[in-house]
DNA sequence: GGCTTTCGATACATCGATGTATCCAATACA
DNA sequence: TGTATTGGATACATCGATGTATCGAAAGCC
């Protein structure tokens, strides 16, 4: 048997092989691509045999959306915690800084991601399951920006404050797709952070693109 | 031998062939992506044998390379044709209307592209050939916005024609990723529209918004 | 229309990946 | 600490995909 469920019975030394699959996993993930991966690829990164693989999941796919799940929910936390450190009034350009941080960290990260994109957006179930994700996500920006409505008034274009989150989102989309070919972190979040002023404010702000 | 370069003879045969095995792997890779498609797929597909493949690629990469080429070219003139439409000044909003409707028109397109996108960010050649496409399509975008100033006037946030040409790219990678989880395609035409609305003007526009 | 060249089909050899079945070692539990 | 159970390694059988070498047929050329 493969996977447990909620009550099966998890040995220290099987939690421990688990977490080290899934580590060697997104490195071999993040360097060569999901569909260019082969199970014996992992093992061989985490030191394991194919039989360590096969007791603790039962396809490449499965270990895919494992790791997938595993390191989004650690992400979303972050951003939470960004986006919670203001006091009840949001500093906009403040948290812009520190979201723009949190999400545009780890170029590895964002390779797994958007391959799980693709993956999810031929296999309606995974797309479902990430669609909830987003959701969740976008829900967590629309509170904060509506609770700093009237502070910093939002342009009216985007409509209420789920309008502007989702502008959140897609820049963040468009910005990781640019990133991803020039790899330019640095130019990425100012460039961002840019992108969502422009989006959020109907103030004015300062600019310089030098780059293909 | 596989590739002719320029010079090499082209029997009417040959690229009838070369044709029709495009055709066919365009949509192998659409429904199954890259990497989870192999050449005999395709070669079934298309109704010929691996002979024929060889015959006419190396690999299968260099297929998925020139597909891509190819389609991303005709799309590029599909853009430059519709921005072209108006006359010497521009109308923003139709030609929003124009553009989001070929841009967001076949989703098959969209997927096989951003599969390019993930296989290009971690081959640099191919993140550079794809940059440099980029680009050529940003430019001529920004030529447009550019000689639209003055009726329209663009907000200050992203300063000049180049940097709002930026932001246009970046709201259409951002919409793409979403019209692939949501497969809905009216909904991504209203919502780019709306953006780009939101990023080109300084006016006011009507939103509404009831999707995931 | 005959001759040459090119294209694509067929057959073959090889390789790598998969999944399973079996066995030994490590861990939980009393 | 001894015993029962679980976890992971090894070995095996199978399958599918790859690339090449060879051969017949369809174009091009005169």
């Amino acid at each position: 048997m493969a996977v447990e469920g909620s009550t099966g019975r998890m040995t220290r030394r099987r939690v421990h092989t688990r977490a080290n699959l899934l580590e060697a996993a997104f490195s071999v993930f993040a360097a060569k691509g999901f569909g260019h991966v082969s199970i014996e690829e992992i093992c061989e990164a985490a030191g394991y045999s194919r039989g360590a693989f096969y007791s603790n999941f039962s396809s490449l796919d499965e270990l895919f959306f494992a790791l997938y799940r595993e390191r989004a929910d650690l992400i979303a936390e972050q951003v939470s915690g960004a986006l919670a450190l203001d006091g009840p009034d949001l500093d906009v350009p403040a948290a812009v800084d520190r979201v723009t941080d949190v999400l545009l960290l780890d170029r590895d990260w964002l390779l797994v991601k958007t391959d799980f994109l693709v993956h999810a957006a031929r296999v309606p179930e995974v797309a479902r399951s990430l669609l909830e994700h987003r959701a969740r996500l976008r829900r967590a920006i629309a509170d904060r920006l509506a609770r700093a409505r009237g502070h910093t008034a939002l342009p009216a274009v985007l409509g209420d404050a789920d309008g502007a989150a989702r502008a959140v989102v897609a820049a963040y989309d468009g910005v990781t797709t640019q990133l991803l070919l020039d790899r330019d972190q640095d130019h990425a979040r100012a460039w961002l952070k840019q992108l969502l002023t422009a989006l959020l404010t109907d103030g004015s702000g300062t600019l310089d693109h030098t780059k293909n």
